[in-house]
DNA sequence: TTATCTTTTGGGCAAACGTCCAGGGCGATC
DNA sequence: GATCGCCCTGGACGTTTGCCCAAAAGATAA
């Protein structure tokens, strides 16, 4: 076969993947354009449009791949902590580090925009999210959760990615303040 | 004074408010363009420049206006809630009509993605979300909040903005499960 | 070397873009 | 009726867009 070829195709293929990430990070799903990619990749426009079939595509393609990485190390560092609390601070930590100038958190948004336009990215979120609150519910429970977990995980990761929207509206928010209501929330127990 | 002809206009610029609103919501900001918006506000193209120095500005005065206008109102709402408690029955009969399809909910995030990259909007809505977020914590207080009533507003602002967000992608999402945890948590009283 | 494969190039195309502007309409004022 | 001020029209401009493609380049097999 072609073995060289291939994998200088592939190499090619997730330099576009990356550059893809990047700026829909920095303007946004409908800023992306051919020639902006391309020359982020370090090839010629053309390149874009012999790996994908179009543009949209790319992006759908670039931000499932970098969102399923993402949920997955979460949620296996989040359920790997010891107990409720601990998850939460590790979580914390985490949320801090978002600020917005960072590719992830305005890419996951626009992710979330972008699918209420394109049924395939859709479908292909909302199978991570699925994934990503059952694995948390399990979590909870096994930590001693008393009520709903299930409701407590679709809470949490909606709270998760609110929390990634505001602070990078403004970084100065103190977000360890929020370990107590989140611990409230968590532990499933209304006083 | 030429009393007629200027309240045409005003009526012009709030059918293009109107029409960039919408549009905002089913394309995404950056997909909302000169002639689209003109189409759907019934004018010819050339008006839209007219009235704004450029699409970009429409857009930030049209959806700065709308959020203005739906954040206050939901503060107004919610604070005159008798207790907590029917304040987040309110507050969740409220976000299971978001589904996704209304212009409002992708509209709200959209602005802050948006904000991430023109500081005029950044500023504005910054100004908004701090209204919000301090009502919420007096009628809180007010309310018996025993903990950080601060931290629990921000955290509900944003648990929200994610909710919706994420009811959006999945409509199906059980909200009113959500009122046990939020419960725990706006009460402020951790088991 | 020659032939065959995949990848890459750089330019070309029609369409759509944001913005501008000369001119027409229309009520108010003189 | 003439003039003024504001609003609106419709087309023009230069630029940029997504996508395409003939040809070159690189790697492998004969």
């Amino acid at each position: 076969m072609v073995e060289r070829s291939a994998e200088r195709g592939r190499a090619t293929r997730q330099r576009l993947f990356d550059a893809a990430v990047a700026l829909i990070g920095e303007v946004g799903w409908g800023g992306v354009t051919t020639r902006m990619v391309a020359e982020r990749a370090g090839v010629a426009p053309g390149v874009v449009h012999y790996h994908f079939a179009s543009v949209n595509d790319l992006l759908v393609e670039a931000s499932a791949a970098f969102a399923g990485a993402l949920f997955g190390e979460a949620a296996r560092r989040l359920t790997e902590q010891p107990d409720i609390g601990s998850g939460l601070d590790w979580l914390l930590g985490e949320l801090s580090g978002y600020t917005g100038a960072d590719p992830a958190s305005p890419l996951i948004v626009e992710m979330y925009l972008a699918a209420g336009r394109h049924p395939e990215l859709r479908d292909r979120l909302r199978v991570m999210i699925d994934d990503f609150r059952s694995q948390v519910a399990s979590w909870l429970r096994v930590n001693g959760h008393t009520g709903d977990a299930e409701a407590a995980a679709v809470l949490l990761a909606a709270s998760v990615d609110g929390l990634v929207l505001h602070h990078s509206l403004d970084p100065a928010t103190d977000i360890a303040a929020l370990a107590a209501p989140l611990r409230a929330m968590l532990t499933g127990q209304p006083g």
